[in-house]
DNA sequence: AACGGTGTTCAGAAAATTCTGAACACTCTT
DNA sequence: AAGAGTGTTCAGAATTTTCTGAACACCGTT
């Protein structure tokens, strides 16, 4: 259960962090501070922290044991990270209860949260520019080109946009310097 | 003042859109779903879809009529805009209110809001990265191995995250077939 | 078919974010 | 220097998001 770091700071607490030792203690606040970055809730980032910062995978119930959050919580967080693909559930034989393997892959990690935020956005957008254009006929000529003219910049924008989601996905898909066809996570196949 | 498209739909008004013509309410609504795309508050959206779609200018007090908002929140909703430089304030010789325009291009959009929201996080990780490597130590070695993986891995994520935003920001700027140097706006120089 | 273990759901509580409105500050004009 | 016009600030209100905890559903085991 991994005591080897425990009885370090005995300040008080920072925060939201966990329990553990301080290695647990800092990945988890580092997680935290990222999901911050993209407007996920806390919790999902302290879940993922805590999976990263452990050797092996864990339960639901070792999750709600070390960042003292709720059952619902921690259910729901792993729902949402396993919907973007961030973590994954693996099933030992002669064991009921799930654990989960956190994703190191960012291909796979941003893939999966542009996925669940950008592209719904991106594609009702789509729709609603369509029915835009005839609404400009109410505008006297010489506003209304001003106005076509920003129409044309913003159909621009969502070419560009639905363009770039795979383009980033393969930059980030590319390692730093080449390698064998590895993906950059530490687990096997 | 265009009063041109002004009464055509006597519907009862569609949520917490603008009050001026269709046009206007579809822009202003398309934007407020984009902004919550970014996690940014409906009313920055909605203050960035009144300014697109005026073919003109706006000052505060035509946003704060327009949107029926307060002025306390038109006035910081601006703000915001003008930091991540998504408006641009202009003023006129013979007039004392600021008027603001929209920023058309996507590179300058995208740049300030990156800039404002991930950047600083992506600073604030790396340095506390470097203070996590000494905590492995606790670990016992087949353990260390594991976790001492997923640290580089975390490592790379920092540099490739770093530089992904100038390769993002290169592939937007770049048009989508071959044009003059205008960028993508609708103004002058 | 009762039971223990595992995980989900959901109504209400708690916390965080956003908005309002009125007071204030600044700057011209008279 | 009083006043009018323009914009900012900020304490509290309103709204939205997140979290909790207990009830419930499911599934093997006995």
């Amino acid at each position: 259960m991994n005591r080897a770091a425990e009885n370090r700071t005995p300040l008080p607490v920072p925060a939201a962090a966990a329990r553990g030792g301080a290695w647990e203690r800092e990945v988890v606040d580092f997680y935290i501070h990222l999901a911050q970055a993209f407007s996920l809730p806390k919790s999902v980032g302290a879940i993922f922290g805590v999976l990263f910062a452990s050797p092996r995978p864990l339960s639901l119930d070792d999750i709600v044991e070390r960042l003292s959050i709720s059952k619902g919580s921690a259910s729901a967080g792993l729902k949402l990270l396993q919907r973007v693909g961030a973590v994954q559930p693996t099933y030992e034989p002669g064991d009921r209860r799930t654990r989960y393997l956190p994703e190191m892959s960012i291909r796979r990690l941003l893939t999966g949260l542009l996925q669940e935020t950008l592209t719904p956005h991106l594609r009702r957008g789509a729709e609603q520019l369509e029915s835009l254009a005839p609404l400009l006929e109410e505008f006297p000529p010489e506003e209304r080109k001003v106005l076509a003219a920003r129409l044309r910049a913003l159909n621009t924008w969502q070419s560009k946009a639905k363009r770039l989601l795979p383009f980033v996905l393969g930059f980030l898909g590319r390692p730093l310097r080449r390698a064998k066809a590895v993906d950059d996570d530490g687990r096997g196949p």
